[in-house]
DNA sequence: CGACTATTTAGAATGATTCTAAACAATGAG
DNA sequence: CTCATTGTTTAGAATCATTCTAAATAGTCG
């Protein structure tokens, strides 16, 4: 079970490389070793400060400022979402296909709802002049069971 | 049409003393002079420094700490609730009741969706060792029609 | 009226994020 | 490959919303 085009650990990560060519953006040495932290195996939801940590411990050493522009110019060409669930803090999360979050509050713990596990009915229109961009559902939690 | 208990413009404003006390509140000039721009009229979304405006403007100086030790005091009371839309900075809601939200980014408009407005179906369990608190919805808003 | 405790406040402190300007690196033409 | 061009990174300062601190002030209740 590991012949193939297996990518796992392609060093260049061609794919990723690519996509950020068509967001118009260098591949530079910072840009990859983020993009490899969030874009690795599962869907993530990161604030900058975590990302840092990650980055500085990995030994990929890319500073803070970094770390903020990077992630804002992923967002921006769609690579990303953010999520405001609490004030003064975002998180970014790598799934960017419509679905929805628990958010617990004392953990500071972000999870996917997928999309096909809620149905919103009859939404209202959007106010004139406007239009819906999209539907954020947050569920927040709260320690204890029932 | 104006007679009876007619509270529309009574100084002390009783039921607003009442309510402070029973959260344990003191009625000081301060929480009152917020209390009534916030709980006049209509419901309202203010962030602290839109109120601390407000309470300049109609000559009850009130500090800014002070607007935010309120806003966080009546919040916790239940007399507001609180709304995360935008990363750094916070809405405060007049309305207490189950319901959600509109959000225009450009213009940093918040509106209400009445919770009857909208139906939630099958919404997954709370992870294991927690409960749902609340669900919020937010429709985010763009310029443009359709 | 006091005494006791809650509240207010100016100003400093904090924390997340953005800005600035200078050093540096990717790119593509030659 | 080399150079010029333009995009990127970065340290550190700046900004913004919010909270903290400690001293002054104002409710409350006997």
């Amino acid at each position: 079970m590991e012949a193939m085009t297996e990518t796992t650990d392609r060093r260049p990560y061609r794919h990723l490389v690519m996509r950020l060519q068509q967001a118009g953006l260098r591949p530079t040495r910072q840009r990859l070793a983020l993009g490899r932290l969030l874009f690795g195996e599962t869907d993530r939801h990161v604030t900058a400060e975590q990302l840092y940590e990650e980055a500085t411990a990995a030994r990929s050493a890319v500073s803070l400022a970094t770390v903020y522009n990077t992630l804002n110019q992923f967002t921006a060409a769609g690579l990303l979402r953010e999520v405001v669930v609490e004030p003064g803090r975002s998180y970014f999360d790598t799934n960017v296909e419509a679905h929805h979050h628990f958010y617990h509050p004392g953990r500071g713990e972000l999870t996917d709802i997928s999309d096909a596990d809620i149905r919103i009915e009859n939404l209202p229109e959007a106010p004139a002049g406007s239009r819906i961009q999209r539907v954020d559902v947050v569920v927040r939690l709260a320690d204890g069971d029932g």
